[in-house]
DNA sequence: TATCGTCATTGATACAGATCAAGCGCGCGA
DNA sequence: TCGCGCGCTTGATCTGTATCAATGACGATA
């Protein structure tokens, strides 16, 4: 069942997709290679539960590849995700024992690892590391914050629009696209993993990318395949302020 | 029209009431005393604004008394709150020119600030700040996060109830009040703040604080002060899972 | 003591999104 | 090639919360 998916990730840091972005960004080449040492990389299919919230965690990491989303759950079964992480984004918390939420591979997935008590002995020693950190966790704490907007005071409509100009906007900064003209890129989410980063119902969520299809602020290829013609007239269904920020 | 608060802070930091639990916490004497050289205490009534979002914030500081709020507003006048800032939480990102949300004082407040530059050049040379700031930043992206499962997921009975038992922790642990029997104290929000907070409308904020109340969930004596005389109730009125975590 | 403003309550009604219930379409394994 | 299952769509109806509209209760100011 555990079709081992084919890695072609460099063993070297150096020829890392991620080497300027993530958790390693500030780090000297010295740095590096005492990294180097002991890192070590684990794939996940799609589906598959990286960290069961509660678990004992016994390693820290960054997504090389692939997305992964962090999700709270009440006892009765609803359910939300709070997190949603791209290449270069880090997951666990250095300093604490058990995971607080589930992880779940949502595409195929790559992740660079570190044992946590060797990654927590190189932080003390490394302050490339731990300023690094500090950085991505407040911009991370921004970022929920705008979520927590999204979440308590935007409509179905807007909410959808907010997650498909996150997605366009951290797609085209990955993939360095053109940044005129339409933004294309794949949804890695279901209508369902939508819902549940929303607050809303996969149903509701249906009917809004139609809605928005039909009024031609998206298109859509297939179900998951999204085109932009127009950034500037999706971010105004989001909500957002017109001035844009894209890639700001 | 500025009735000028008299203050009785203490000059010196040993006495301060948030030493051990703020951006200072693990400061040895001597970093303290290089702290307490440039730092400077501002008082704010309620109502006031700290700053205003898009200002460029020329300083850095803890809550040191009263209660603070960090909101989001959409142009058309939809507003979030993003955070509840009580004694001993930071004000501020070192490394970021202007601020990002506005923060007012919703109470008498006492802020412990620091003009940033300093508190940046401290911070790089002083491993136990930068260390202990990571440590509280991680810390309330975990609030924030459980805060997300409250915006997208709860009901407006819930989300009073969780608003309610949030508070009354942290009231717990600030005064140390005696951990059984009732818990009281006084919101220092006004409805509308807390429907912003909430992400619901101060009408329904109204009726579900009266609910509880009618159904002995919560005692109110006047508007504005609580008493919870059975937490694990509250709590599971919140949703929360039911082994409690006071205090935990 | 009257008056004003702020904060809160309460009621009537409207509506966005949830819920319940089919049904579609496409990829995959037999 | 069939049939099954999963992801998604679409429709009908229900309901929790928003919205609109008064009214009440207190504290401050004159």
């Amino acid at each position: 069942m555990q079709k081992s998916v084919t890695v072609d990730v460099p063993r070297e840091c150096g020829e890392c997709p991620i080497r300027h972005r993530a958790v390693c960004a500030r780090c000297e080449s010295d740095e590096l290679l005492r990294l180097e040492e002991i890192k070590y990389y684990r794939s996940y299919e799609a589906g598959q539960t990286v960290v069961w919230s509660g678990d004992r965690m016994e390693f820290v990491g960054s997504v090389v590849r692939g997305v992964a989303s962090l999700t709270q759950a009440m006892e009765d079964g609803r359910t939300q995700m709070v997190g949603l992480l791209l290449p270069s984004d880090f997951v666990g918390r250095p300093g604490r024992e058990s995971a607080a939420y589930d992880v779940v591979a949502t595409t195929d997935l790559v992740m660079c690892c570190f044992r946590k008590k060797p990654f927590e002995d190189m932080m003390v020693r490394t302050p490339h590391i731990a300023q690094r950190l500090l950085e991505m966790t407040l911009d991370e704490l921004d970022a929920d914050r705008e979520w927590m907007l999204v979440l308590g005071r935007k409509t179905a409509r807007e909410k959808i629009a907010s997650l498909l100009s996150i997605i366009a906007r951290r797609d085209a900064t990955l993939n360095l696209a053109g940044v005129e003209g339409p933004l294309e890129f794949d949804l890695p989410l279901t209508r369902e993993a939508m819902a549940d980063y929303l607050g809303l119902t996969l149903e509701t969520v249906s009917r809004q990318v139609n809605a928005l299809k039909r009024d031609g602020v998206i298109d859509l290829v297939g179900k998951r395949h999204v085109i932009v013609p127009d950034f500037d007239r999706l971010s105004e269904e989001a909500g957002d302020d017109s001035d844009g920020g894209m890639l700001s």
